[in-house]
DNA sequence: TGAGAATGCAAGTGCTTGCTTGCGTGCAAG
DNA sequence: CTTGCACGCAAGCAAGCACTTGCATTCTCA
């Protein structure tokens, strides 16, 4: 049965997020995927292969994309930015277990770049495209701005639940702040002027 | 001895950021400080105690201080957010251990938030200064200004060592660009060149 | 109806875990 | 010299771990 096999995948990406590899016992995943201990075995032929496969599925799927030329920088990245905060808030007890468990288990890491990584590059070559439309300034380095933003968007992704001293708003506000902040940082805010305060 | 309980102390915490909670077995930690495994027990009681204690003296130890009265942002704040990454980078398997498990051993969670919620309220204080000294536009909210950098610093000194397309430059010119960014950000560059491509 | 596959159950293997007991040793203070 | 303390060593305990074996049950499909 297919059925067996997907619950027992699902089980243990669920398992693995809130125990870690060695607190997701395959006594705890069969028994949360409401199958033998045994069939799990029958199936994927060790714990290994169960939770390596188990985050492959959960790992992909397909990342919001920004548009190839840029029309309207503050929407498209706020849209953008909250498609990628979404599905890290989402998933954030299985990214911090895995990034936790990234140098114990190196195989698994790959499940872990993949996603930011090419965040990143888009989030760059978007900037670049920007800077060539003449709506940024070009002394900004892509690279190190994509970073920026991106990195903020993660650790509030991270952290939000954990740390709410520092997250006192809600993740809409924050992400528009970033998003804005990001603007303004790369010389391309919406309206920015200089000596009338000018707000949005 | 005072030598035996610091040694066990320093092997605990290096074996947990090694292999977190459940891998770092008493066995493996008393070997690591090169003590037998009772004397573990009778110093400590119990694991628990000994690894809350170990995480404890761990997480202790003074941050550096932003000023009362900002002069020169740029430099201070890079020479602070330099700090806080290296006492972050130093610690990162340590840190992103804790971070996987502060749902499991929530009495571990007080480490983890404990200092970047001090930074996060520092910087965004700072950030309040400047702005009463008409040094940075007055509609950017500090605690999202100062949300945004310390995530940036905080996701670089993660993810440094692990994503390196997406940190493709040292550390120093990462955190150099992104007190530079910051600074636009919130309108207190410190040479606001505008004379060909003035605002926009 | 009957064959074969998928699943469950009972039991068990060898290993590791946190933690304990009992006993022997070196060593410093009274 | 003796007392007490800190420590090490050998052994073990009950529990949990990944994983296996043998056999009975159900279901599908021919």
């Amino acid at each position: 049965m297919i059925d067996i096999r997907a619950r027992l995948l699902e089980a243990a990406a669920r398992v693995y997020a809130e125990m870690g590899y060695r607190g997701a016992t395959t006594r705890r995943i069969a028994q949360e995927a409401d199958v033998n201990e045994i069939t799990l075995f029958r199936h994927f032929g060790s714990k290994d292969a169960l939770i390596l496969e188990a985050l492959r599925c959960a790992s992909d799927g397909s990342a919001s994309a920004l548009p190839a030329t840029p029309s309207d920088p503050e929407h498209e990245l706020y849209q953008w930015c909250r498609a990628c905060f979404d599905r890290l808030y989402e998933s954030r007890a299985l990214v911090r277990k895995v990034f936790g468990e990234v140098v114990e288990h190196p195989e698994i890491s790959r499940f872990a770049k993949q996603c930011p990584s090419s965040s990143a590059t888009e989030l760059r070559e978007y900037v670049r495209r920007l800077q060539e439309q003449g709506r940024a300034h070009r002394d900004v380095d892509p690279a190190a701005a994509a970073a920026m933003l991106i990195g903020a968007v993660f650790a509030d992704a991270m952290g939000r639940d954990i740390m709410t001293e520092i997250y006192p708003y809600s993740a809409d506000e924050a992400i528009a702040s970033y998003v804005q902040l990001f603007l303004r940082a790369i010389g391309a805010a919406a309206v920015p002027t200089e000596d009338a305060p000018a707000q949005r």
